[in-house]
DNA sequence: TTGTTTGCAAACCTTTTGCACGTTA
DNA sequence: TAACGTGCAAAAGGTTTGCAAACAA
């Protein structure tokens, strides 16, 4: 092992040149945008993230190497039921954590579990089917939606 | 209780009474044809599944219809992450599966795990979340694309 | 120089909406 | 009959494609 430490761009660069592919600004700009903007970022969300330091950049780049970078493994995609997807940092290692997302507001965070990883894990093994990935999505009323709906029914609105 | 048979057509009809809306041939052959389908039907396959019956129906009836039985618990709908939704018949006892997505083909298989349900509601629990429902997909290689891989590896295409 | 990548505009495709007609109760 | 549901056509929204100009190697 030469490094253990992340370095998300001087990543990139090299799985580019290691496929045979052009650094570009646009790619660093995407990738790092997307990590400053922590987790769960719609494609347009992400165009506006990297505008200001290049105002030229247009949604199909944004798209075209979004999808690039989910084939190099450094971005994973969420589908977020509304024909939306969002797009978030993924960890080299593997590890990952799974999502809540509600109903109401349509707001996603995110949670990890150790023992729901060993289930699916454990699962995964009984299975005709090579599995390669897992989304766990709970679905629900999230704490700030439950707030108003209390706040509604308390005063009777 | 009165009966533990599941009669779907009685139980959509005397919903749709309940709830103030009315009983049309749409919405009965709607829910008997995706029954029928058994499983993971897009709109527009429940399309083509009614149309034989009532020619006349419509895309927007269908999607219209599709998210009434949805609100009735009667429909679950699935992302398969194409931008693309699928629908299946829902239990009405709650019970119910998860899905195999195979990246290659996007066909869907389904699979239950009673661990990966008790892992589930144990992790609920401990969320300022409430959860209503989750999914869990699991992605990867259906054993048809592992065969057709293996195939096209062993005479070198 | 040469082939890849980008930006623009337009196309695509699923899903939703507006409105007049037909149907249910 | 009075309101609800349907069909049609068109719109909406996110995503993808075609192509000429710009760019990395």
């Amino acid at each position: 092992v030469t490094s253990d430490i992340f370095t998300p761009d001087a990543d990139l660069s090299s799985r580019l040149r290691a496929r045979g592919q052009r650094v570009t600004s646009q790619r660093l700009l995407i990738h790092a945008a997307l990590g400053d903007l922590g987790r769960h970022a719609t494609a347009d969300e992400v165009l506006s993230a990297v505008s200001p330091r290049l105002p030229s950049v247009s949604l199909p780049t944004i798209y075209a190497t979004l999808e690039l970078l989910e084939d190099l493994g450094l971005v994973h995609r969420l589908e977020t039921g509304e024909g939306t997807s969002c797009y978030e940092p993924a960890h080299p290692s593997g590890e990952h954590h799974h999502h809540l997302i509600c109903n109401r507001c349509g707001r996603v965070s995110a949670f990890e579990d150790a023992g729901l990883e060993r289930s699916v894990q454990k699962m995964a093994r009984r299975l005709t089917f090579r599995v390669e990935g897992h989304d766990v999505d709970l679905r629900g009323t999230c704490a700030a939606c439950l707030a108003d709906a209390d706040a509604v029914a308390t005063t009777g609105a």
